[in-house]
DNA sequence: CTGAAAGCGCTTACAG
DNA sequence: CTGAAAGCGCTTACAG
């Protein structure tokens, strides 16, 4: 049934396979006539070309690859994941690309899957997920093959690479200055690891927030923690001595953490201690917490992902491109501070 | 550099194209002394085969596609796909297969869909996470395609399909006989949606258990619900007019919910009320509950299915496969038994 | 507007 | 064990 080849529609509407091609392909030159044969042959068949025929001959899969290296070890936990491919299967669809999906559980299947990503005709163009410093040998690798390629995250080098990112200073500068804004004078943070980027910037606009209103702060001031609420349970419990009136959280699930241990110090939230999250994601927690935070607007970054990733894909010669998205300021509860 | 052809590590090694493909292709009849100097010119040249080229003359591309149809809106915020994907990512890097996924976030997308699927050349095979009616429509197109396809989830109509399931029915028999073997009497369940072969089966094994127990229940003991925790709360609330003293929640969320429920009702789990879930699904919520559970071996699940649908891609005439999948009973603190 | 022909980069009988 | 040649199913100059 699905045995058919261009060469059979073409005898059977009585025209050439140049004329099929060019039909299939939306190209002029084709006489309303002969278009109409072809088009009613291909419906009556239930025709569609070879896709490798066509990549081996274009050059062009119309597939690109998300690659998830082993640094990404949320994967399974982490909300952001699905979103970010909601966003980037949308895109696809709407592009009519295929979306290829490689999960390195592990540095050893990283390493088998190089050459899957670098052979030629098979993926147009790749989204790495990244911003560990862990993921630095990847990036290279995959540089050197020339295969377009967009990293998600801003990489802890960036000199030569493309990449897409949301603005994790000034998204943490605005957090900052909220409470800045609500009175708080002594606020704490808790990083996410400084091992990646998404974890350094957001300490950098936390400084940056505190040093253009003159707060003080210092070593006592930050924590470094791992995103998670156990994490952020630990982090405040550290922090508690330096008697802080607020603390930015550089997750949500971290100031979840951060909020229950207020609480089983017996104190209140945000009467004692104000605290702004970073995420916005849909955990059930938050919500009920009315907890102040950043949203970031993951469907649509994965979206412009591949939008981006596709501009790299159709300039023939390389250009860098670098993104960096909004991200908004939800006020809730949790600064004592509600939206107007 | 990664414009080598073939040909043109043959003319480096001194030999012909037939003996540097078969050198890659792992074949024999080739002398070690060609073998050794034709890896010797791939390594150097870090050449790899163009991926079109041999999936159109080897009529296989290696790569399999995971089809989440609209009827799976919950992709964004169940756990259960990221761990799905985890073990089919597993087991694709295992065989040397490629994931493409494809999310149908509407019924549009989803016709968009069906001729990149179906499209030869392209996929070898796919994977259709299904079980719901709605699906109906999408399986009987790609089984008119002659695909190799594997369902994920039995489907409702599964006369002619291969697929993999968990199995649900004897699960819940196992669920609820834990529960009269807590010597618990009046047992209701929270179902999820009867459209679905998931609300089907697990309402099956409760009967099947009440039965076999001789244990009485009627309409007012079976409430349908959609696996979420507000749906598992509503629905205690209709059942706590049956005064029971257990309940089999066919998803944790849905349990979370009903305990939520009992507790504002006044009541204690386990000593007014027995709670058993369904999934064991890392929630934080369920640990800190203590829900007593059935396990779904979901990465397993995964990888298993990737395993099948391979067999099928391997088998040149058509055969029918159905794969149920065992489960296991997690013995918690909510039915007042604690494990031994 | 149309078709014959070359070619994309491989694999695989086939003959030696 | 080895290589020349055909062919996988398309697209795309090219000539008309």
């Amino acid at each position: 049934m699905s045995e058919l080849r261009l060469e059979d529609i073409a005898k059977r509407a009585g025209v050439s396979r140049s004329t099929v091609s060019r039909v299939i392909n939306n190209q002029p030159n084709v006489s309303e006539k002969a278009r109409q044969r072809v088009l009613e042959v291909i419906k009556l068949t239930g025709f569609s070309p070879n896709a490798a025929a066509r990549t081996l001959v274009s050059q062009r899969s119309n597939t690109i690859g998300l690659v998830l290296p082993h640094s990404v070890s949320t994967f399974f936990t982490d909300p952001y994941y699905p979103h970010l491919i909601k966003g980037i299967t949308q895109a696809c669809n709407q592009y009519d690309f295929t979306l290829a999906l490689f999960v390195a559980g592990s540095k050893e299947y990283q390493e088998k899957l190089l050459p899957r990503l670098s052979s030629k005709g098979f993926l147009d163009g790749v989204i790495l997920q990244s911003g560990h410093q862990a993921d630095q040998s990847i990036i290279l690798e995959l540089s050197k093959t020339n295969l377009p390629m967009l990293v998600a995250g801003r990489p802890l080098y960036d000199d030569e690479v493309c990449f897409i990112d949301i603005d994790n200073i000034a998204a943490s500068e605005k957090a900052v200055r909220h409470l800045i804004n609500c009175g708080r004078k002594k606020i704490v943070i808790i990083t996410g690891p400084l091992t990646s980027t998404v974890g350094l910037d957001r300490l950098s606009g936390y400084r940056n927030a505190m040093d253009s209103s003159s707060l003080k702060y210092n070593d006592n001031s930050i924590i470094e923690s791992d995103f998670t609420e156990q994490g952020g349970y630990n982090a405040m419990q550290k922090l508690i001595s330096s008697k802080p009136d607020a603390v930015f959280a550089a997750s949500d699930m971290m100031a979840i953490g951060a909020i229950r241990f207020i609480r089983d110090a017996g104190l209140n939230v945000p009467k004692d201690i104000a605290v702004v999250g970073f995420d916005d994601l849909p955990i059930p927690m938050v919500n009920e917490l009315q907890l102040t935070t950043i949203r970031q607007p993951v469907v649509q970054f994965g979206f412009k992902a591949v939008e981006t990733l596709i501009e790299l894909i159709e300039n023939d010669l390389p250009i860098i491109k670098r993104v960096l998205m909004d991200t908004e300021l939800i006020i809730r509860k949790s600064c004592g501070f509600e939206s107007g």
